[in-house]
DNA sequence: ATGCCGTGGAAACCACGA
């Protein structure tokens, strides 16, 4: 079963390039993030056509996260991070589905830091790091995947020394990514490709996808119980060479029967 | 070193992204 992340950055602009990538590698749950489209406009029947089911948080503007699953029933659990009753923005989305638990994130970018924004996203994180334990205590093969603005460490980012002031990577950043990973988390990519450069995320300027200076700020976590299930875990590099292509690329993970 | 590009929405610019 395949499971992908793809932070589109507007799923009405990215529709075409959404559909073909849909056809092409056709994953089996798709967890979208940066919908950039109120509830109501989002393209359920384009996405229906093209073999998906969805359940989705839409919101005006900015923001918003959706589940796609292929002849996959789809349980809906939540479509709100716990913790925080005045948090308005649509960032997270979860369900049952194919026999995992999938959390589909859409981290707060929190930039400039310090600031508010960076404020927001640290409590952002707080309350994800309490949803996450909580996660992990069900028992259930859990998945945590999305856009989680945390670039985890030098090796996932081109320069990275040009990022240490940045929200994506100042020092509270990576602590508190690195609180979530010792509840007992499993990146899935660095896993398989410890030493490789991997990014998914490219600038739209200065040419940054054709010089490769990207980020790797797309994750896959996997609980205890779906580790041993994990078969491979790549980037579909070539998707942001499109046209009209989104500035971060498909993300996925490949897991085996349980 | 830097929103230099891109998207959406409101209003022919602005907010936001990473």
């Amino acid at each position: 079963m395949k499971i992908a992340t793809y932070n589109v950055n507007g799923v009405n602009g990215r529709l075409p390039v959404l559909l073909r990538w849909l056809a092409e590698s056709a994953p089996d749950i798709v967890c979208l993030q940066e919908l950039k489209a109120p509830q109501e406009n989002f393209p359920e029947q384009a996405i229906r056509d093209a073999g998906y089911n969805a359940i989705w948080h839409g919101q005006k503007s900015w923001n918003g996260v959706a589940i796609l699953a292929k002849g996959l029933e789809m349980t809906e659990m939540r479509r709100v991070l716990p913790g925080d009753p005045e948090d308005i923005h649509s960032r997270y989305i979860e369900a049952m589905v194919g026999g995992l638990l999938i959390g589909c994130l859409y981290l707060p970018n929190g930039n400039p830091a310090p600031g508010p924004k960076y404020d927001y996203k640290l409590r952002w994180m707080e309350r994800l790091t309490v949803h996450a334990a909580e996660l992990l205590a069900s028992g259930k093969p859990v998945i945590l995947t999305g856009d989680f603005n945390v670039i985890p460490t030098t090796l996932d980012a081109y320069k990275a020394e040009r990022w240490v002031d940045d929200a994506l990577f100042r020092p509270e950043t990576r602590e508190a990514f690195g609180k979530i990973m010792e509840q007992g988390w499993t990146d899935a990519l660095r896993l398989l490709h410890p030493n490789e450069t991997i990014y998914t995320f490219w600038d739209y300027f200065r040419d940054a996808y054709g010089r490769n200076a990207g980020l790797r700020i797309d994750h896959f976590l996997l609980s205890p119980m779906v580790l041993g299930r994990l078969v491979a875990a790549g980037v579909d590099h070539h998707v942001r060479g499109w046209e009209k292509s989104s500035d971060h690329g498909p993300v996925w993970v490949e897991i085996g029967e349980g």
